[in-house]
DNA sequence: TGTACATCAGTGAACGCGCGTTCACTGATGTAC
DNA sequence: TGTACATCAGTGAACGCGCGTTCACTGATGTAC
């Protein structure tokens, strides 16, 4: 109805925001057209004059997505010594509220599987933005070679993508917390002593890479 | 057409098998019936002589799966010394070619996530199922107590499951292969000579859990 | 400043396609006599 | 052993539903004069 100047950027960003929420909640399957312009406030027929396409949408949805992740590892690990920079973003990954608000968390445990099915264009933007992520995380490692530090990150990124997506495949049972406590124990070398980290990797969503 | 003693028992494990193949490369939502059944050699309408739904399918597809790494594990690491035990199976788990066939290979990579957002029976089942693989995984560490021993082997499953689905999810970058030689290094302590094992995880399925 | 027109974000009915499921039918094999 | 009948795995057309996409339309705002 209404039309004035940056109206029509304030509502792409919210549908923007929006899938990206249920992409890493539901998968990239899971997500519907209608559905989602509900959650925006629209109706499904406006989608059009913000997106080519569904295949549109989620690859943007997935950029962004992956953005914030990166972001919030900065910010958790900012003005920190090395390692605690690490430990800090270790516990606030592998943490009960991270594990139960997928749609808050990180974008790799939703996106990963589904982008191995990807074509190629898709995998080279996935693997540019999981660089990103790489490098934040080998900065953290200051006592080891730069090769080392480097390898560790990856590792410790597989670790804690892993043991978050087998924490919330065992959601419920007893063996979900202690995924959680042994993916943090081996890459901090200490157990947590509470699941829920102080700062939880799951604040509320800021949206800063989704304005620019 | 025909109708013989053990022949239909005979169908119903040629469409598990082939469900087992799709679901580990396609994911549940990427498997249709009439694809499906088209694979087995038959048209889609005699799916429900076999199987009550597709969810039906999916659940027995998924237990099947589960076993199967669980016995592939076994197999790689009978008769051998505890911490070669847990080399094999690293080592075969993180190479190229079982990254290149999900279809062949773990269970893991295309279920954990989807898991996740399934109900709680099915979260309970699969938590069975993974408890038996980390059992499995644990008692490749005879120099270390119990507790740690479980401990590390939660954390590396998580690592070669998060590692493998990274570096399918890159395939065709650099990266690909530095994830898997990365995720190699930490757990054995060395990087991979030859990202192909001498033994591959993807070797031809036998099929063993699904006559039983 | 006021009026007439153009624009276009958003609406909601309708379309078309894919896919899970149903169902009447077939015909080879097993069983009864 | 041979014949008639019952069974049921498998076939393929048809149905129904969900969902992505299209399209004619609306009406508030911006712009021209």
């Amino acid at each position: 109805l209404r039309y004035s100047k940056g109206q029509k950027r304030e509502t792409y960003v919210r549908i923007l925001k929006a899938a990206s929420v249920q992409l890493k909640k539901n998968g990239s399957n899971g997500i519907g057209i209608a559905n989602l312009m509900r959650e925006a406030g629209l109706t499904h027929g406006g989608f059009y004059s913000h997106f080519r396409s569904r295949d549109d949408l989620v690859n943007k949805a997935f950029a962004i997505a992956m953005d914030q992740t990166t972001f919030r590892w900065k910010k958790l690990s900012a003005n920190l010594p090395a390692n605690d920079g690490l430990e800090a973003i270790v516990r606030a990954y592998l943490c009960t509220k991270h594990r139960d608000n997928p749609g808050d968390g990180c974008a790799l445990p939703a996106f990963a599987a589904q982008m191995g099915r990807g074509d190629k264009a898709t995998k080279k933007s996935f693997s540019i933005k999981l660089g990103e992520m790489i490098d934040l995380v080998a900065a953290q490692y200051t006592d080891v070679p730069t090769g080392e530090a480097r390898q560790l990150a990856i590792s410790a990124i597989s670790t804690m993508m892993g043991a978050i997506t087998l924490a919330r495949a065992s959601a419920g049972q007893d063996l979900s917390a202690e995924i959680l406590e042994a993916g943090a124990k081996s890459l901090t070398g200490r157990k947590a002593t509470t699941p829920v980290a102080e700062k939880p990797y799951c604040a509320a969503p800021r949206g800063d890479s989704v304005t620019r």
